[in-house]
DNA sequence: CCTCTAATGTTATACTATTACATACGTAAT
DNA sequence: ATTACGTATGTAATAGTATAACATTAGAGG
């Protein structure tokens, strides 16, 4: 469970297609598809599916971003200390997507993983809601 | 977070694609892929994704199996009290999937839930593992 | 400079899931 | 019994997600 992230390595690490992918992921916030990121992406040179996927699998790999599996989304990693873990809320309604920063949280899933002896290598929590936003309305 | 499940109800009131689909899923205990159950159940009648599509839309309706979302598999529950939410162990090297019954685990979730008043209305986690099997190889 | 690994570009293809539409079935109300 | 309604069916077409295979290039380290 301890972190092997290295989201301290600096961007310049990265490759011309992982770095505009990163930044598009960044500038949005909110989780993208694939094809959309091929789409918006197309005027910096990304012709094919692959180019995507490929930048994604390595940013996934390096903890930069999450992928929302239930969404087949990826998304930028907001948590300084989620190693390759992830825990999302998702919107029911509205599809809205949020990283659970809850320390709180993901301490007590850790602990329960101890405790239960589950010997987990990491995990993926969705958490379904209705959003404050959804639920006014 | 209360049980919505209908796993008392007669396997009669199922269709016959349904019962068939259900059928298959019991029978194997592993989470089958969509296309895989549709050609093994080609001999029953089963002529198109969608009707398999479906059939398993509805079982996950009502409680009766889970969707495993990171393998775009779906797998019979055995639980008798995990309402709509899913806890699986999935095997890193093996793919070998397990639904959690762990109450000591699925009690912690949910009193981390009421705990931090994320209003959930259901979850699904993912936890990723070494099995035994692999952990000996 | 050489070598090795990782990334790229491109084409084709595999896998996963839904739309659309016509038809049938079951049951509850009239 | 007939109508009406919701749900399930069957079928064809298509949309959406992801990977295989192969030839080439770029970059880091010796």
């Amino acid at each position: 469970m301890s972190s092997n992230h290295t989201h301290n390595k600096k961007n310049q690490t990265l490759t011309k297609n992982q770095r505009i992918v990163l930044n598009l992921l960044q500038d949005s916030g909110e989780p993208l598809k694939a094809y959309f990121i091929l789409d918006s992406l197309k005027k910096e040179g990304l012709n094919s599916p692959l180019q995507v996927y490929r930048a994604l699998d390595k940013l996934v790999e390096l903890g930069k971003i999450h992928k929302v599996e239930s969404l087949n989304s990826f998304i930028i990693c907001n948590n300084s200390n989620c190693a390759s873990n992830t825990a999302f809320t998702i919107c029911e309604r509205c599809g809205k997507v949020k990283e659970i920063k809850n320390n709180n949280l993901t301490e007590g899933v850790n602990e329960l993983v101890r405790e239960n002896k589950l010997n987990i290598t990491r995990y993926n929590l969705e958490f379904y809601v209705v959003c404050n936003t959804c639920k006014i309305n």
